[in-house]
DNA sequence: GCCGTTTTCGGCCCGACTGTTTTCAGTCG
């Protein structure tokens, strides 16, 4: 179970599903899913508020508060047990079906007693669904295929999958002489973590040949559905794709729009009601008159809205509306602010380029330094020696004359169950920068796998944790620890904590980048290279980041190297015992 | 159920597509 926060997430979550179920009133329903959201995103512990602490955060008032309390004082909610008693748990998982909602759930349930996918799926091939009214054969239909898709897909995909299919469609459908513009918008545009489906917008005066074209693209599997404004297709990998095409009049309220999130559009839309005005995707109009008030772009929207333009990733409504409002949006960190990487691999351990074809392809990005921190001795599989790492070490040294490239030798290094790394003290001062991150025994308790993750904070020689939830997004979750203990720790020593750019990390995740840096915690975005074309990743580590709410001056590879090397050169100055050297040297001046 | 620089009551975002219910409900984003 994750922090007091998650689980009252989830149970509010819950409990608003089955009140949609049990045909709850629209708006109960909607005040327990922002209730949901708000204590996930809230930054204190709601397990240590009371009922008026409680009642401060945001749509918490005082029957939301009371169940909280009822919930750490007893370890149940009664009004949610009622709730389960009356809808099983089968039924709930009836709505993970696409076009399967609350409501034919509670029909299917109440009417035909179906419980699970399997019985609807028996209760279809019987013929008893037909005889329901309102479920007809196209629905019967839909409902399988739905429940296939479900069986054989896991849901979102990961970033770059969902990328590469938005830049085809968009360089083909942009290719075509009916499109003016077409760009993607949706989740994807807000760099979330995984991708549910593609959403793509196209400018158009002419929308039908633009729409047409979409389903004829090699990529297409089906077409979902067909109209005038909306095209959705499923690619032959089952990733669905919505195109929406709106006049170029439309553009800036439309790409507004299919940007989302959903909670960030609500609050928008509440802003311009209370102004008078009414925002869809055609545009920002009065609503006495209908008039249109503008909608050709993004910028334009807002401002009439009295509010700074919002970068995509920041539109999740966790407070951006407000620094919106008040000038106080952050001055988010960008890939042109990234001077270097700090975390990159070679053939010599398990990349699979070689140190020249790394450094070409870096230098290539513009960086100005960029690090090569091979895996340390302690992982087994990659044959580290002590020797191996100093002849790299004097190659590096050699090429530095043969790049722009300022070069740092740096290691990965093994965070071993107890927090101790792979070498000791001297011979880690030897690099210019280590990272140390997390490779096994990922299921440690809580208390240990804190205890490991703060040990290697206090390390003077470690500058980085890599990856340090080691979570992998669809296979593995992330280590149990006190991620706030942490912080705490990396922020008092000077250590850095990773967000790792690779689309299947993405670690740390928007959330605890968050948390983290409300500890005064600093940040480097790496890839993680392990081949030339894992360079690439940075954007996805930039968008978290900026998900995250991150300033180029939080992150340390987005500074000076001078200044990279101050804030290295500090933690040992600091931490490190002081050498037999440095005691003679001292002694000497007396 | 929550909320208040119009309000402690009366609101709470908006539209497209589908299937079937020939006038609209359900689902989705």
């Amino acid at each position: 179970m994750g922090r007091p926060n998650e689980a009252v997430e989830a149970l509010l979550q819950e409990f608003a599903d089955l009140l949609a179920i049990t045909n709850g009133e629209p708006y109960k329903i909607r005040a327990y899913e922002n209730a949901a959201r708000t204590v996930a995103g809230y930054p204190v512990d709601v397990s240590g508020l009371d009922l008026r602490g409680l009642r401060e955060i945001p749509n918490v008032g005082k029957s939301i508060a009371e169940k909280i309390i009822e919930y750490f004082a007893t370890g149940h909610v009664a009004a949610l047990d009622q709730l389960r008693e009356e809808i099983p748990a089968g039924v709930r998982e009836l709505v993970t079906i696409p076009t399967l909602g609350p409501r034919k759930a509670m029909i299917l349930y109440s009417q035909l007693g179906i419980a699970s996918v399997d019985q609807l799926e028996d209760a279809i091939h019987s013929g008893l669904l037909e005889e329901q009214h309102g479920f007809g054969p196209k629905t019967a239909a839909n409902l399988l295929h739905g429940i296939e898709l479900l069986a054989r897909s896991s849901g979102r995909v990961l970033l770059d999958e969902a990328m590469a299919v938005a830049e085809e469609v968009t360089r083909a459908l942009s290719a075509h002489p009916a499109c003016l513009t077409c760009a993607y918008a949706g989740s994807l545009r807000r760099m979330r973590e995984t991708v549910g489906d593609v959403d793509l917008l196209a400018a158009s005066t002419d929308s039908g040949p633009v729409m047409e074209a979409l389903t004829h693209l090699p990529l297409v599997g089906e077409v979902i559905a067909h109209g005038p404004t909306k095209t959705s297709v499923r690619t032959t990998t089952g990733l669905q794709v919505d195109l929406r095409v709106v006049t170029p009049q439309s553009w800036g309220a439309a790409l507004q729009y299919f940007t989302g999130s959903k909670e960030h559009n609500i609050r928008v839309r509440e802003i311009a009601v209370r102004k008078g005005l009414k925002l869809s995707e055609y545009g920002l109009f009065r609503i006495d008159d209908d008039a249109l008030v503008v909608s050709e772009t993004e910028e334009a929207v807002y401002a009439k809205l009295d509010l700074a333009w919002i970068p995509p990733t920041l539109r999740e409504d966790r407070g951006e509306i407000e620094a919106a409002r008040t000038g106080r949006l952050p001055d988010l960190v960008t890939i042109a602010d990234i001077r270097g990487d700090l975390h990159t691999h070679t053939d010599l351990t398990d990349g699979t380029a070689s140190l020249t074809d790394m450094l070409a392809a870096a230098s290539a990005r513009g960086f100005h330094y960029y690090a090569v921190t091979d895996h340390a001795k302690s992982l087994p599989m990659q044959r580290m020696t002590d020797e191996k790492m100093l002849a790299q070490r004097d190659r590096l040294r050699m090429l530095a004359d043969t790049t722009d490239l300022e070069l740092l030798h740096g290691t990965e290094l093994n965070i071993d169950p107890d927090g101790e790394v792979d070498w000791d003290g001297d011979f880690l001062a030897g690099f210019d920068i280590r990272v140390a991150s997390i490779h096994s025994r990922f299921g440690q308790p809580r208390k240990a796998m804190t205890r490991r993750l703060v040990r290697a904070c206090e390390n003077p020689y470690v500058n980085v944790i890599g990856h340090p939830t080691t979570r992998k997004l669809n296979q593995r979750p992330p280590v149990n620890a006190d991620f706030d203990a942490v912080f705490e720790a990396a922020a008092a020593t000077g250590t850095a904590m990773e967000i790792n750019s690779c689309p299947d990390r993405l670690d740390l995740p928007d959330d605890l980048i968050l948390r983290a840096r409300q500890h005064g915690v600093k940040f480097a975005i790496d890839t993680d290279a392990h081949a030339v074309a894992h360079l690439d990743n940075l954007r996805y580590g930039v968008g978290t980041a900026q998900r995250g709410w991150l300033s180029a001056d939080e992150v340390i590879n987005a500074w000076p190297l001078d200044r990279l090397r101050e804030f290295i050169a500090a933690k040992v100055a600091r931490l490190a015992p002081v050498g037999a050297g440095a005691r003679r040297a001292r002694q000497g001046r007396h």
